[in-house]
DNA sequence: GTGGTCTAGACCACG
DNA sequence: GTGGTCTAGACCACA
């Protein structure tokens, strides 16, 4: 389900919350389903518990998934997800558009990819 | 010429990795211009020399500068970059357009933010 | 009656405990009016009614409900609330005053908010 | 320096993220002083620095503090302060002055602590 | 069974 | 020397 790769610098926590941020916003776990837990995770990726609960943390802290203590955590709503995430990624969106442009990506390739991204949802 | 964050999280030779290749992409220091130097950098940034020596042997790994010994590092032209960033940029565009269009962002406003690079640059 | 939040990060009972002290507090549950039964109150919540017994037992040692065996539990006096309680809400008041004041909101506004208090009620 | 309670039901990465609030609100550290190091603390306290480290993280998350890599942690500016915690804070104050009001503590009596707050500081 | 907390101890990146 | 990350393993509160 998830795919960590310990040779990535990216702390395994991370990449850990960006897996699971990406099954959410793909649909694969709708809003309102459980998360893995915990310990199942942990145990399926051969990693402590510790760092996936790390994982769970953050990405409760952006808004995409909450937790029930007892019960397990579960994918949130998009309109759940803080308003913080959302002005990073648009701020990302600007600065890679201007780096991608000044590559010499065309306008009609960045439409293209936009479009991309749409069909895939 | 160049800001650093002492609050921000990502560490000093990334900011200044960050910040001249910004400088490049802006047309701030245009192809074949000489970057800097290492020691005017680290003492008017008051920055050990390493930590700026490791920032421009990041950028010329990424291919957005080249150093001639005992001449200094220069700004390289669009074409020199190595596609390996370039695939890794389109990775990230595919990736932000999804999530932005998750929570909710609209086409236009994608649109709006292309066009927007644009002019500014 | 009560309203739960399963996302909060407070534990049910605290919940519970909670929300039936502010019934006390706002007037809707008058002193000396029965509270709702444990068991009916277990089953309008779909609750463990250990877990509605055990805010029960928290709102009695504070002093704002007591029970009766075999007749249910009660709201009490406000003079029957316990004075651990009351000094602990003035240390709160206290310490709360206090890091407003640091964070720059004016005497003005705290004094609307206490007054507002006030016609709220 | 921070007293901590080990009979406390709150966390102790809690007594420790609240006392250093505290140190912080109260001026006893200015802001953009340094924080005591996560090594020095933890072993002040005899606590891991595990959980002392959290403190901080918590304390980050707030706005009352940020922390350098390789340098250590440093006291924010108010105006640093998450907008979350104001509205928290705000909130907890109404909540307060109501209970208070009901227990029968007189508006007089709230105003001289408002007023005590402020000669402290 | 679930998440929440804590300890003990380790290695690494950074400056 | 500092914080950042991770592991291994433990106990507790909650429902």
């Amino acid at each position: 389900m998830l795919q960590l790769n310990y040779r990535d610098s990216r702390p395994i926590y991370e990449q850990v919350r960006d897996g699971l941020r990406r099954l959410i916003i793909t649909g694969v776990i709708p809003a309102g389903d459980k998360l893995p837990s915990v310990r199942s995770l942990s145990s399926s990726l051969a990693i402590n518990p510790n760092t996936i609960q790390r994982a769970y943390e953050a990405l409760e802290q952006e808004g995409y998934a909450y937790t029930v203590a007892g019960k397990g955590s579960f994918a949130a709503l998009p309109t759940d997800v803080s308003q913080g995430r959302r002005g990073e990624l648009m701020e990302q969106l600007k600065n890679l558009i201007q780096e991608l442009r000044f590559l010499g990506v065309g306008r009609e390739e960045l439409m293209a990819a936009l479009l991309a991204g749409e069909e895939e949802k």
